[in-house]
DNA sequence: CCCTGATTCGC
DNA sequence: GCGAATCAGG
């Protein structure tokens, strides 16, 4: 796989909403974690939260009997701490390590992140629903839109499941830019949640895409 | 073990 | 430019 324009859109997307290196391969598809972290420094878009970064200067690497690399050449540490120059449009510099610094945002339904004044992402986050969900009857759609109703302006969540006599599409105005109406993005987008409060366990009943 | 991102370096 | 290998922290 290459590195398309439209694969480089969505590896900035995602990587902006803060999905993992990880996720983005598997949603990309064709390219490891690693190519995808690669790639994202190299565009120049990391400074990301980093598990390692926080620390302290690693410097002392331990001698491997059989070291095919040689050791790196030795960095002078960088104690330099700018200023933060707040600049409108600027990329946002790394957040001071000892004064944490909340984003304050305002979350919709189903945790789905409302974009702040400052933060311009008008792309659109494709990414189907991952899971299947019960299908909730939605509100009166007392009209069954069925598969030749959809169109760009109708929600095209299914309600119910395909093969059923009943099956249809939720049908009511689509949030405009997305595929769903309002209330059902709030469930199709969810926000990136730490692993630890993240809702349920893998709920495929479905093998599952493991890959690795 | 699993995961994460960072970095290096041969290609 | 690419990404596997490696590193290092959680």
């Amino acid at each position: 796989m290459s590195w398309t324009d439209e694969r480089i859109e969505r590896l900035k997307n995602m990587w902006a909403k803060g999905a993992t290196a990880s996720q983005i391969a598997d949603e990309l598809g064709g390219v490891s974690r690693n190519a995808v972290i690669g790639k994202a420094h190299r565009l120049g878009l990391e400074q990301r939260p980093s598990p390692v970064k926080p620390g302290e200067e690693k410097e002392a690497k331990k001698p491997v009997a059989a070291a095919p690399k040689p050791a790196p050449k030795p960095e002078a540490p960088k104690a330099a701490e700018e200023a933060p120059a707040p600049i409108p449009g600027a990329a946002r510099p790394n957040p001071p390590r000892s004064a944490p610094e909340m984003q304050f945002r305002s979350i919709g339904p189903g945790g789905f992140i409302r974009q702040g004044p400052g933060d311009q992402q008008p792309p659109i986050p494709p990414a189907p629903p991952r899971r299947l969900v019960p299908a909730k009857p939605s509100p009166e759609v007392a009209d069954k839109t069925g598969l030749l109703d959809l169109n760009d302006r109708v929600c095209k969540w299914p309600i119910g499941h395909p093969g059923e006599p009943d099956f249809h599409f939720c049908g009511q105005n689509a949030n405009p830019g997305f595929p769903y109406c309002v209330e059902h993005c709030g469930v199709a987008y969810q926000a990136q949640l730490p692993r630890r409060d993240r809702r349920p366990p893998p709920p495929l009943p479905f093998g599952g895409p493991r890959v690795r």
